[in-house]
DNA sequence: AAATGTCTCAACCGCAAATAG
DNA sequence: CCTATTTGCGGTTGAGACATT
C-alpha cells in the first residue's frame, strides 16, 4: 500500500513540475510531496482551522476542503496505519450495530483512525461478505449473521490471541506493519499539542528542532517505548500500547486495549462493563447451541462454502430456539 | 505473458449544519 | 434576522495494486 502511494507520490511530482502553467488554476488528485511539506509546515506553526486562508497563506493551489481533508485523513500525527485490528473490527461492528453509517461518530471511538478509513472497512469487507450472503448490508439476515456469528468469533479470536500473548508469546493481533510502513507514534496529546511531531512516514522524513519538515532533515527514527500511554479523544475511549517492535525486529503500531470504561450505552455514553468479557459471557451462552467455528468462516471459500455454512447455523439457531 | 477481474483506499462531490459578518 | 462562508459528514469514484484466468 505504501509502495503504491510512493509510487503514485513520484508519479505526481512530474505531474506537479510539468503542470506549472496550471499553476494558477486549483489543484485536484493525488497530492505531492511538496504539498504536503507545504501543508505540513504551515499548520505545524500556524496551526489547523480557517482552511480556505489557510490553503493561500501555505501556498497552496488547492481548496480548502481538500487541505482539510489531507490534514485529517493523512498527515495529522495521530493517524493511525495499517490493519485494522480484531479489536478494532469487534468495536466497529458493534458501533454500527448502534449508530448505523456514523462513521465520525464510530471513528471517535477508535483513536487514530479516520472516518474515511472506517467507511472504507465497512464498504470493502463487511459489504462484501453481505453480497456473499447475497443479502443486503442493512437486512436482518445479514445483522443476527454479524451478531451471532461473526461478533462471536471476533471475540474467540481476540481471546485465543490473548491467551497466546499472555503465556509468554509475543504475538499481537495488532496493526503489524512493514518497515516501509513505518511511521513515528505519538500519544494523541501529544500529536495534538505538540506541533513539531509529524509523522510523515510515507515520505521519509521527520521534524526538525525548529518543527519545520526539510527533506535535510530527514530520516526515519522510531524510539522503542513501553508503557502504556493514555489517549484522549472528546472522552476517553482507550489506551494505547506502544509496542514497537516484535522480535523479529518489525515494527508494530499500537495496540488497543479494551478496557471497561470504553464501552457505550445506547445513548452513546461509556459503559462500566467489559465489553469483550460481556460478549465472552454472552458467547459462551450461546455456544452451546453455536458449534466451533473452524476458521473456514473466516476464509470461505466460495460463495457457496459461506452461504452452506451460514445456513447451516441458522437451520441450528431456528431448531434451537434461539431467534 | 497478457488480459481481465477484483480489491483497496485516497480524494472528490453534494449537501447540511455551524459560524461569521 | 439574513446572507455568505466555512466546516463536517456520508456517499461515490477511479487509479493502481493484486489475483485469477
Amino acid at each position: 500500500m505504501d509502495d503504491k502511494r510512493s509510487l503514485m507520490i513520484n508519479k505526481n511530482i512530474g505531474d506537479f513540475e510539468s503542470n506549472v502553467e496550471e499553476e494558477m488554476d486549483l489543484r485536484r488528485g493525488p497530492w505531492t510531496v511538496e504539498e504536503d511539506f507545504k501543508l505540513i509546515n504551515y499548520i505545524s506553526t500556524h496551526g489547523e482551522g480557517r482552511w480556505n486562508s489557510l490553503s493561500s497563506c501555505a501556498g497552496l493551489k488547492r481548496t480548502g476542503k481538500s487541505c482539510r481533508l489531507r490534514w485529517l485523513n493523512y498527515l495529522r500525527p495521530d493517524v493511525r496505519r495499517g490493519n485494522i485490528t480484531l479489536e478494532e473490527q469487534l468495536l466497529i461492528l458493534e458501533l454500527h450495530s448502534r449508530w448505523g453509517n456514523r462513521w465520525s461518530k464510530i471513528a471517535q471511538y477508535l483513536p487514530g483512525r479516520t472516518d474515511n478509513e472506517i467507511k472504507n472497512y465497512w464498504r470493502t469487507r463487511v459489504q462484501k461478505h453481505a453480497k456473499q450472503l447475497r443479502c443486503d448490508v442493512n437486512s436482518q439476515q445479514f445483522k443476527d449473521t454479524m451478531r451471532y456469528l461473526w461478533m462471536p468469533r471476533l471475540v474467540e479470536r481476540i481471546q485465543a490471541a490473548s491467551a497466546s500473548t499472555s503465556t509468554g508469546s509475543a504475538t499481537t493481533s495488532s496493526c503489524v506493519t512493514t518497515p516501509s510502513d513505518q511511521f513515528m507514534m505519538t500519544s494523541y496529546d501529544e500529536g495534538l499539542n505538540n506541533n513539531n511531531s509529524t509523522n510523515m512516514d510515507h515520505l521519509g522524513f521527520m521534524s526538525s528542532p525548529s518543527g519545520h519538515v526539510t527533506p535535510e532533515t530527514s530520516s526515519v527514527v522510531v524510539s522503542p517505548t513501553s508503557g502504556l500511554t493514555e489517549y484522549h479523544m472528546g472522552s476517553e475511549v482507550g489506551k494505547v500500547e506502544n509496542s514497537y517492535y516484535n522480535q523479529d525486529e518489525s515494527l508494530v503500531g499500537p495496540q488497543i486495549m479494551l478496557q471497561p470504561q470504553n464501552y457505550l450505552d445506547d445513548n452513546g455514553g461509556l459503559l462500566n462493563e467489559d465489553l469483550t468479557q460481556s460478549y465472552h459471557n454472552w458467547f459462551e451462552n450461546v455456544n452451546g447451541v453455536l458449534p466451533s467455528y473452524s476458521d473456514s468462516f473466516w476464509n470461505i471459500g466460495s460463495d457457496e462454502d459461506f452461504w452452506l455454512l451460514h445456513q447451516q447455523q441458522q437451520q441450528q439457531l431456528v431448531n434451537d430456539g434461539s431467534f
